[in-house]
DNA sequence: ACACAAGCGGAACCAGACTCACCTTATGGA
DNA sequence: TCCATAAGGTGAGTCTGGTTCCGCTTGTGT
């Protein structure tokens, strides 16, 4: 099944317009925009955006999965320019940062976090290797923790990012990742009972 | 308004019922209860559902109220027995262990620091006083950083508690709060430009 | 006992995601 | 160029789940 066919012009063209406009949506922070709203802005119906995506989820899916894309390729670059730590705290206020742009990249990691469908699944996993990525290189050089994972920090922060944004929250994420960032250090050591 | 009727006895019957119902389906994991189901099981119709709580939410509000409010007596208590460094750190292990027991209390945290609505506004202004109070305490003894506030911290903790509880949760949950007690704490001086 | 306000039930209503039977049109081959 | 036809589009209708409303029931004070 590898793209049977090239995808009719107009089908291609309304399918542009449904992620555009519901890009505009979510990331411009109506989370919860109606699908007809969707659908209409972009000069379709909604059996029209139903032919191109499988539910209002999956929409959502595909819009933030460029996002996701870009930060996902931010830690290799990082660590081409930084020392492993050093990239590894850029990529935390990175991510903040990003957030704080308005661009709704905290919906976006908060989606992340706490769907359950499988659908937020693949990119729960890339942005967790992509942490893990700068947590490793950080370990190999002994100047991070070895006791963390990927995984977990993306918890940490999913919690973090997907703070709503109100009054003055870029101010606590970067408190709280510059927080996140000091206990990552490797400081001595290290005792060894928990 | 000052409680202007005792409230009938059969309606205090069927409230008491309806709570516990809810608390039932809530705390043990369903997010998502249908209110319609909720009120069943609590043998009534849901008119009377709506004749005790506004609204779905608030109701949710309600059973959660009595969790926070555990919570929120604890500070004190530890504060009474432990160093404050030390009083701080058993209060984040609490809680996660809270929403360990599968009583649902990451749901509540959850809850809590992911609605717009008023409703929870009161529980998280409840929440972060809590915290504050710990973080005071060690700041006053020199323990811990004075440049993290209450509701920052609430906001982290919201992230970790907010976890799915699914396969080993509990497992990084402790790990997150490890790394962010370790960064809570007063290493040195502190240089002065962030 | 009785009156009556407080309670209750549940059908009706509404909102919003999703489906389907039918119409429209791009496209590629004659 | 024109046609057959499958891909694409439409939007009224379905389904699900929260919320409202009004007539009936029942606890309570006299």
């Amino acid at each position: 099944m590898p793209a049977s066919r090239p995808l009719r012009a107009d089908a291609r063209r309304n399918r542009e317009a449904l992620l555009s406009a519901a890009r505009e949506a979510f990331l411009g922070g109506d989370t919860d925009a109606h699908i007809e709203v969707i659908a209409r802005s972009a000069g379709v119906a909604v059996g029209t955006l139903y032919r191109h995506f499988e539910t209002r989820e999956a929409l959502i899916e595909e819009v933030y999965r460029k996002e996701v894309d870009d930060l996902c390729a931010a830690p290799a670059e990082l660590l081409a320019k930084h020392a492993p730590d050093e990239a590894l705290r850029r990529f935390l206020l990175l991510l903040v940062d990003h957030a704080a742009v308005g661009k709704g990249m905290s919906v976006v990691l908060e989606s992340i976090m706490a769907t359950d469908s499988p659908i937020f699944q693949t990119a729960r996993t890339r942005m967790a290797n992509a942490l893990t990525q700068l947590l490793d290189a950080g370990i190999a050089a002994g100047t991070i923790r070895d006791d963390v994972t990927g995984p977990t920090l993306l918890r940490a922060l999913g919690g973090i990012c997907g703070m709503r944004p109100t009054e003055g929250w870029v101010e606590e994420a970067r408190q709280i990742t510059a927080l996140l960032f000091d206990g990552l250090r490797r400081r001595q050591p290290e005792p060894d009972n928990p």
